[in-house]
DNA sequence: GACCCCACTTTAGGATCCAAAACGGTCGAG
DNA sequence: CTCGACCGTTTTGGATCCTAAAGTGGGGTC
C-alpha cells in the first residue's frame, strides 16, 4: 500500500491486465471492483481515469470501460515506436555508461541467456512451463531496463515503457524450433549491444539497439501466429 | 461540451496549463477549480488523476497537485524523444503520401513561411505582437501535424504530440537578429522536409526531420535564454 | 526569547446518495 | 412474424457529506 486507494487500485488493475489476467476486451464495472478493492466507487473511478489516460482501456461515457484489443497493426506500431526510442537510449547509454553499470549489464545479460537456454531446452523436451516464459519475459525487460537506467532520460523511459505496456498486453508465448531460431537470435543481440556499448561505440549500439527491438517485435508477431494456430487444437493452458 | 465533465475540465486545464495560463508550479485546488467550472469536486479530482498520468502535474497524496516545473534539461529530452518519433513518422508518412496530402503539406509550409516572415519583419520593426507569435506556433504546428496524419500511425501521433505538450507548458516566445536567422532556418528546414517528401526519399525526409526537430530545440532553448537575461531588465508582456 | 505542543482551520480522500443515461424484456400494432 | 414503443432494471455520472491528514497560529514552558 503506497499513497492513495485509487493509485493502488490503479497499480493492480494495471498489472492485471498487462498479465492478461483481465483478457482484453473485458468490461470493467465499477462496482464489481469495488466490492472486490473493498472500498467505494469512488477510488475505483479514478482509477479507471488513470488507466485510460495510460490508454490500456477505453472509455465510453455511460457505457463503462473496456480493456483495450490490440490489433497485429497496433501491436506493430508499438515496435516501432520503442524501436526509436529504445535505439535513443541506447546511444546514450553507451556515452554515459560507468564500468558498474556494465557489469550489471553483463550479468542481466547472462541471466537473460540463461532463461533463454532453459526456455529453448524446454521446447525441445516438448514441456509446457508457464513459470519459465514468465521468467524470460522478465529478464529481458530486466536487461532492457539496465540501458534505461544508464542513459537516465526519465521521459525516454516513460514512453519506452508505455510502448511497451502495450502490448504486453498479449501476455501469451509458445516455442517451436522456428521460434526457438528467434529466441536464440534474440540472446546474441543482447550481447551483441552490450558488447558494442562496452567498445565505445554509441552509434554502433544504438543500430543494434533497433535492429533489435524490431526483431523482437517480429518474435512476438511469429509467437501470435503460432498461438493463434494451435488454438484450433487445444485450449491455452492457463496458471 | 462533449461527453463527460470531467472530460471537458480535463481538456480545459490542459489547455490552460500548455498555454501558460496557469503558471508552472501553481497548485491547484479542487474546490477553486470546482466553483471556477460550476460542478462539484468529484469530476474535478477525474481529471487532475487524468492530468497526472499525462505528466502535466505532479501529485502529492493529500497536499494536492502541483503544475510541473520544466528544467532546461527535461525540455532537452522531450526534443530528442520527438526527435525520434517524429523522423519515424516523417519517413512512414514519406512513404504513403498521395497527392493531396502532399498539396495540403505544400499549403501549410507557405502559411508557415508566411508566418515566419511576418514574425521576422516584426523583429525588425521592434514590435511584440502576441498574436503574430501564436500565430507562428500554431502553424508550426499545423505543418508537423500534416505529416502525423499522413503516417497514420496513432501511436507515434499520440506519444509525439505528449512530448510536445511537455515542452509547450514553457509558452514564452522573444525575436532578435540571431534568434531571427534560426527562425529562418526553420522555415527553410520545412522547405526541405516537403521537397524530400516530394521526391519520394523517405530516408533523406527522415534525417532532415530529425535535424530539424533538435534544431528547434535549439532555436527554443535560444528564446528561453533571450527571455531570461530580458527578464533582468523588464517584466514580460502579457496578453 | 526560542522552541514545542496543542487546538483550530484548511484541504484532500473516500463513502453515500441522487439523477440521468443505457440496456433488456414485454407488449402491442402493423 | 417483425418491428417499434414503453417501462423496469442496471450502471454510470455527479453532488453532498463525512473523515482524516496536513498546515497554521497561539500560548505555554524552559
Amino acid at each position: 500500500m503506497d499513497g492513495t486507494k485509487a493509485d493502488d487500485i490503479a497499480l493492480a488493475l494495471e498489472e492485471a491486465i498487462v498479465s492478461g489476467e483481465i483478457p482484453p476486451g473485458s468490461v470493467l464495472r465499477q462496482e464489481h471492483l469495488s466490492e472486490q478493492f473493498g472500498v467505494s466507487r469512488t477510488p475505483v473511478r479514478e482509477a479507471l481515469r488513470r488507466l485510460t489516460a495510460l490508454g490500456l482501456v477505453t472509455f465510453e461515457p455511460n457505457r463503462g470501460v473496456r480493456v483495450r484489443e490490440l490489433s497485429l497493426e497496433e501491436i506493430r506500431e508499438a515496435f516501432m515506436v520503442r524501436a526509436e526510442l529504445e535505439s535513443l537510449a541506447t546511444e546514450i547509454a553507451a556515452r554515459n555508461m560507468t564500468d558498474d553499470d556494465l557489469a550489471e549489464l553483463e550479468r542481466a545479460e547472462r541471466r537473460f541467456s540463461r532463461a533463454t537456454r532453459a526456455l529453448v531446452e524446454m521446447s525441445h523436451d516438448g514441456r509446457q512451463d508457464l513459470a519459465i516464459a514468465r521468467d524470460w519475459l522478465q529478464l529481458n525487460h530486466s536487461f532492457h531496463d539496465v540501458i534505461y537506467r544508464a542513459a537516465d532520460v526519465p521521459l525516454i523511459e516513460r514512453m519506452a515503457k508505455a510502448a511497451r505496456r502495450t502490448f504486453l498486453v498479449k501476455s501469451v508465448w509458445a516455442t517451436g524450433d522456428e521460434l526457438d531460431e528467434l529466441y536464440l537470435k534474440n540472446d546474441r543481440q543482447h550481447r551483441a549491444i552490450r558488447e558494442a556499448i562496452a567498445a565505445q561505440s554509441p552509434e554502433g549500439a544504438r543500430v543494434l539497439a533497433r535492429e533489435h527491438v524490431l526483431s523482437s517485435g517480429r518474435l512476438l508477431e511469429a509467437i501470435l501466429e503460432k498461438v493463434a494456430a494451435q488454438s484450433w487444437d487445444a485450449a491455452p493452458t492457463r496458471g
